[in-house]
DNA sequence: TTCCATTATGATCGAACGATAAAAAACCAT
DNA sequence: ATGGTTTTTTATCGTTCGATCATAATGGAA
């Protein structure tokens, strides 16, 4: 009864969400927007809403791609939980020495960027975040000790894992994050 | 023989560089810069440059100041190198949770913010980084451990220090925080 | 096949952007 | 007191920003 939309929803927003990665809300603008997703400004605003709607749907499909797959293939690990989350480190350190993200964690840079003056932003992500604190949560408490010292140990990994994202995006080299990883994984295995 | 500047060159880098602190490069307008430094565009263009210039300035400004206090505050400890560096992280943990840092690290928010499209900016922040991680370094060497252990301990330090900052911006609470940086300071200490 | 609700398109809006130029003002050596 | 050099100010440049509108195109329901 009327005309159906010419294209997938979530291919817009994979590149909508590439966009917004590499360059942030303020350096993303919207003809920018456009020409990565090949739609007209009209059209975006008429999918999406505005820059902040879109920016807020591309948070959330980074949970639903990225931070899923991260929490998965912890999820996933047959080892002891403190080794799983400390292989996850590992495994992210040696994906970097490859050249993957080299625009860091999303959640990472929206946190950085845009969240300390909006706290729709900020909400947003912790949101997103929140399933990755979780899983090593679940993994951590696994083992034999209390939930404060699971706690601990979880919010220590999230340190981490955000800090080696900044160091990357600082320029740092792989061996500086191989460093900086293996004494992490060492403090959780303890 | 001309006519003189009517303001301080230092003080006006320091409203401006809580004006970039706090918004991010793009996020600062020109004349949000003007309002905040009191000067006219016309001033701040003459005095500074063009916004890129200033930013820069603004990045040499904090790690005159903001960093070489913290390098300063370790070095002047009298304990341990390694307690020296885990009771920074603990200093600042503190500091945080009174209230203090709401707008992160300035480096740290640079580096997620601009570093990764520019590489002037990125040389910059890593320029003005280098001092707080040399600081690590000097004073874990000082312990019984070989300079490469030193090396992983200091990337581990500066990791746990830029992913405390931004758990910060998006939003963690004083506990995590603390949490966090319990277990890098144990780490650091073995 | 006709109708109609919705989408896609192209043009364009006012506002804010970064940056600049000319004119006025201020200081100091002479 | 004057002249010369720089700063300060005011006004404004052209561009790009985010956002919106009227119009054309589309395809399933009737």
């Amino acid at each position: 009864m009327a005309r159906p939309r010419s294209f997938d929803s979530g291919a817009v927003l994979d590149k909508a969400k590439a966009v917004f990665w590499a360059k942030g809300y303020e350096g993303s603008s919207i003809s920018e927007l456009a020409a990565a997703t090949g739609l007209k400004t009209g059209s975006l605003y008429n999918a999406f809403g505005d820059k902040h709607a879109l920016y807020l749907k591309a948070l959330d499909r980074y949970g639903e791609k990225e931070v899923a797959a991260a929490v998965a293939w912890i999820a996933r690990q047959d080892c002891r939980g403190a080794e799983a989350v400390a292989g996850f480190l590992k495994m992210i350190a040696a994906q970097v020495e490859s050249g993957a993200y080299s625009d860091g964690c999303f959640l990472c840079n929206a946190a950085a960027d845009q969240a300390a003056h909006d706290p729709v932003i900020a909400a947003r992500v912790s949101a997103n975040m929140a399933p990755l604190r979780q899983v090593f949560l679940d993994r951590l408490k696994g083992d034999p000790r209390t939930a404060e010292a699971s706690a601990i140990l979880a919010d220590f990994a999230l340190a981490t894992y955000l800090g080696m994202f900044v160091m990357i995006r600082g320029g740092a080299d792989g061996p500086m994050i191989r460093r900086a990883v293996s004494v992490a994984g060492a403090a959780l295995s303890v």
